[in-house]
DNA sequence: ACTGTTATTGCAACCGATCTCAGCAACCGA
DNA sequence: TCGGTTGCTGAGATCGGTTGCAATAACAGT
């Protein structure tokens, strides 16, 4: 196909190039015939602007960078998932940037955006989020983070009600009569990772039961470990709380292999509500988030900051969801 | 900071905009100290190339989309996971395109690359490439594929060998002392899910033992239900072969909900080496695929074959990794 | 009929590079 | 000393659009 540029459709509508542009990008400027006159030209043509000229000019792109610490962890996937749907229903390209956790691969990815006049990015961040370094980029390029940021910044963020989530767990756990509840911290060091832990924490001592803390690491063993400990225990908690649903298969997987079933042994409920836990063994109970709702949000909010500076700061609510992991404690 | 274009290097540094333009692109066109001095400067500034400016121009991107069914499975996670690493090894920058086996959208990304100049893409199949489609695109944007493509054509392909990987479930489960094997096939129609199929099919008929395909389907409830047909027989096999790691997962999860053990009452073994399976219920024992080294093989297809018009088809070894869930057969 | 909007469209500069062509200096052998 | 490379750099067109400004057309009101 011989190169489609605009001025080719131009000359074929019998109009100027920044008449046929018009008609793209502003259609309210352009007479209504001569419009669909041109439209329907370059239809025929099968002609399409090319959004790489187009940020070019306008300095601002459709490439959105999807910061994620790692998208083999499906928690990422799905919000990876629901992103790019969201992102291409609004025109826009999903550009995977994986970090690994290092702060340097972020400041990278940042400065790659910049280059690339993103219009904004979003973090799924592994650590807390370095608001130093959000500054230092503030060139213009909004930044949405799904976690909570130090301070409430200028920054919006997207993140659900931890304490409500660790509430709902709690609630399904005394429930089904357990009394003695154990907690397993999450994968990395973010904000919502400790106030999940924080409210667990808090919850439980208001409830007059002492917290059992298996595992306070933040790396992807904290799981194995968190069963390690369990099974030294002399009297260990009949339930467990896992800070999200990997650590939760880990702790089973663990156990598993020491011969403690879940849930006849103990119950473990996690923390996130992956699709991937409906097919465990158990299937497991869990707290779900609106992982869909998040990356929609994510977008939107980056959007509405982007027209009228506003930044919000949405906090969604988890529910229950109720699977196979978690049953009465034995007797 | 004010807009940084070449110009203002090409000023600071005291020479034409061209010579700052090939002190990058093309060093060796430019005299050493001239090029070292500029790139000094430029340094100084902070200045980078605009990739929009140079794709535009240069009519070659360094954006690349990985067109995958769903990011969500753990082995396209997996995949793009590594291809970020290699991609951004190399300059790339990765664009996520997720199609939920939808042909319109493959075609749609398809035109996209086209218009943003991608040098070349990934395509990772959920259903048989669609060659036609894939010539009509015959743009000179070159397309590798994570799949066996019909008629062996003029796409490079990286595939690993199915048959090898089936043998080698095969081969350890005899060995284990197996006799009746079942199989449950993959989630999509790929060539490779075929492959597999068949070479079940075959190996089996050739080491003497019926085979015994608990379901054929295509679907995400594939586990889910040969693991009902498996509950129904009279007689069922002692192990299964999962086409993949995620219906091995859906056969133990559904097998464990009836009470059925594995590897007590039955082995089970997968096929991807997912890592997630290390942790699963019990660690799945699997063929491992060399996810790592298909997501750079392809890159590197794509490079070579830009470069030299060549095309590879890459098939690389499966092997065996003994994880929990496979044993000897119940007496 | 005349002047003052208002709606449309054309013109041309510009976004930030690349690349062909041409100019110029230094160098080589005869 | 002179024509013929060779090496390096500057000019300027170009990639495919966008946009402020000017020009023209159309329409009101008086």
């Amino acid at each position: 196909m011989p190169d489609l540029s605009i001025d080719v459709v131009a000359k074929a509508a019998g109009v100027h190039r920044s008449t046929v542009s018009r008609a793209f990008s502003r259609p309210e400027a352009v007479k209504s015939e001569t419009r669909e006159h041109i439209l329907r030209v370059a239809e025929g043509l099968g002609y399409t602007m090319s959004p790489l000229a187009q940020a070019l000019r306008k300095k601002t792109s459709t490439f959105i960078p999807l910061i994620v610490p790692d998208i083999t962890n499906p928690f990422f996937a799905e919000l990876a998932k629901t992103m790019t749907q969201a992102a291409d229903e609004r025109g826009y390209q999903l550009l995977l940037c994986v970090t690994n956790g290092d702060p340097a691969k972020t400041e990278g990815y940042f400065i790659a955006m910049q280059a690339m006049y993103a219009p904004f990015g979003i973090v799924a961040p592994s650590t807390k989020v370095d608001t130093a370094a959000l500054k230092r980029f503030d060139f213009g390029h909004k930044v949405v983070v799904i976690d909570r940021v130090e301070g409430d910044d200028a920054v919006p963020t997207v993140t659900v009600d931890s304490r409500r989530g660790i509430m709902l767990a709690l609630d399904h756990l005394h429930a089904l009569g357990h009394t003695s509840i154990g907690y397993v911290s999450g994968i990395a060091g973010t904000h919502t990772a400790q106030d999940r832990m924080d409210a667990y924490l808090e919850l439980s001592a208001e409830s007059g039961s002492a917290p059992v803390v298996l595992d306070s690491g933040s790396d992807l063993d904290a799981g194995t470990r968190g069963a390690e400990h369990f099974l030294e225990m002399e009297k260990p908690p009949t339930a467990i709380i896992a800070a999200n649903d990997m650590v939760a298969f880990a702790v089973i997987s663990a156990l598993g292999k020491s011969g403690v079933r879940v849930p006849e042994d103990v119950s473990v409920i996690g923390f996130d509500g992956l699709a991937l836990g409906a097919r465990f063994n158990p299937p497991l109970t869990t707290i779900r988030q609106p992982i869909a709702d998040m990356g929609h949000i994510a977008i939107e909010l980056a959007e509405k900051q982007n027209i009228d500076g506003s930044v919000d700061h949405i906090v969604l609510e988890p529910e229950l969801l109720v699977r196979a992991s978690t049953s009465g404690p034995r007797k």
